[in-house]
DNA sequence: TAGATTGTTAATCGATTAACAATC
DNA sequence: TAGATTGTTAATCGATTAACAATC
């Protein structure tokens, strides 16, 4: 039995590191390992097994004392702390050159993600198609993302561009936007947003190598 | 004058907004505004102002009491804290969706990176131009790394792949590692890397849609 | 049983928020 | 001067690490 506590105490570094545990334990399945302790899943991932233990024990009780993890159960319970059993539609809004790498990321399929829409805005771009789902004009958003039941919407459109596109969804209503526009989005509070900056990553690293 | 304190006393959280900053700056610059307060930074922002003015104050003391701060000065400052005015040569390899995205984003030119080389294995690919560079083979990468005196290597393969590039890129003597492959990789303590994970920030989304 | 390993509590460490003196 | 705003210290909050009892 999982005992299940209130989401508010669960740290937000914790739930960033679940992810990794899932893509580790299903490497460790395709081993053909059965259990695996926390010391071992920290090992793999470069995280104190304390803290492997403290992370899943803010979930519940999935371990065995003196045995470990059973990897497929803590897989599955992994993933459905993540909500990725939901199997989430996706849809991706500006399809450039970032546009399309989301599209044809593979890594999101196998998370269990389905890619169901994708938009553009530009006549030359409308009509192709990428990963098997064809380019719809921007303009049919709102009935597209209701008709594909669109969960997520994935904003890879030029930051000028990028408020209008997170107001289209919200009125849609997706439950979730994940934007890759280096901007301050202005949603409903209601509405879940993450924020991927790619120029922080890289900024970060100026930063070390220019002081080491 | 300038008081820089020590790295150690910094936060990570505070570096990861210090390019927030440096964004923001440059936008307020293009609309003629001279000077600042950490309010009005932290209205466009969406973090208090007592956040940026701690942060800031890590680095040196830029403001000035009952004025606020010069957006020119402040941004040159902050993108000195950064290392940009470093101008470092980067290099991507793996040119797949991803890796092409990467190199076509104006983003990273806009805080002064320079892409001086591409690489892939795929006889296919090697000799295309992406944004004004050859691919080149990745078998040529610890010539041309030191040639064009590349001092960030953007990882961009498959997984599988991901270690072996790592390798030779602390090999040729590059100063940082930003890494999109999701792996754990392994390399020397004195080299500086930094993971971007994309499935992290989608997982993280499916986890506080699930459970709204 | 003895050894291994979890789950949890307590201690420490780090980051944010609040408050306010300094000063432009 | 009076009002505005920084820079810094103290207080609070949150996350990680350490320690260990429970138990397989």
């Amino acid at each position: 039995m999982t005992t299940t506590k209130r989401t508010s105490l669960i740290s937000k570094a914790t739930i960033d590191r679940l992810p990794l545990y899932f893509r580790t334990l299903r490497l460790v399945q395709d081993e053909g390992i059965d259990v695996i302790s926390s010391d071992e899943l920290g090992r793999r991932l470069g995280i104190t097994p304390e803290q492997i233990r403290k992370d899943l024990a803010s979930f519940g009780q999935f371990g065995k004392k003196g045995v470990g993890y059973y990897v497929n159960e803590l897989k599955h319970n992994v993933g459905g702390i993540l909500g990725l059993d939901n199997h989430w539609n996706i849809a991706v809004i500006g399809i450039g050159h970032l546009g399309a790498a989301l599209a044809n990321y593979q890594n999101f399929v196998s998370l269990g993600f389905n890619l169901v829409a994708l938009f553009d805005q530009d006549p030359k771009v409308i009509g192709t198609v990428q990963n098997h789902v064809k380019v719809e004009d921007v303009r049919e958003l709102a009935q597209i993302v209701r008709e594909r039941h669109v969960d997520i919407g994935i904003i890879a459109v030029p930051a000028a561009f990028a408020q209008e596109v997170a107001d289209q969804l919200v009125t849609a209503g997706v439950k979730g936007i994940w934007n890759f526009a280096p901007i301050k989005m202005q949603v409903p509070d209601s509405m879940h947003i993450v924020n991927e900056d790619l120029s922080i990553g890289l900024s970060r690293l100026s930063y070390y190598i220019t002081r080491r």
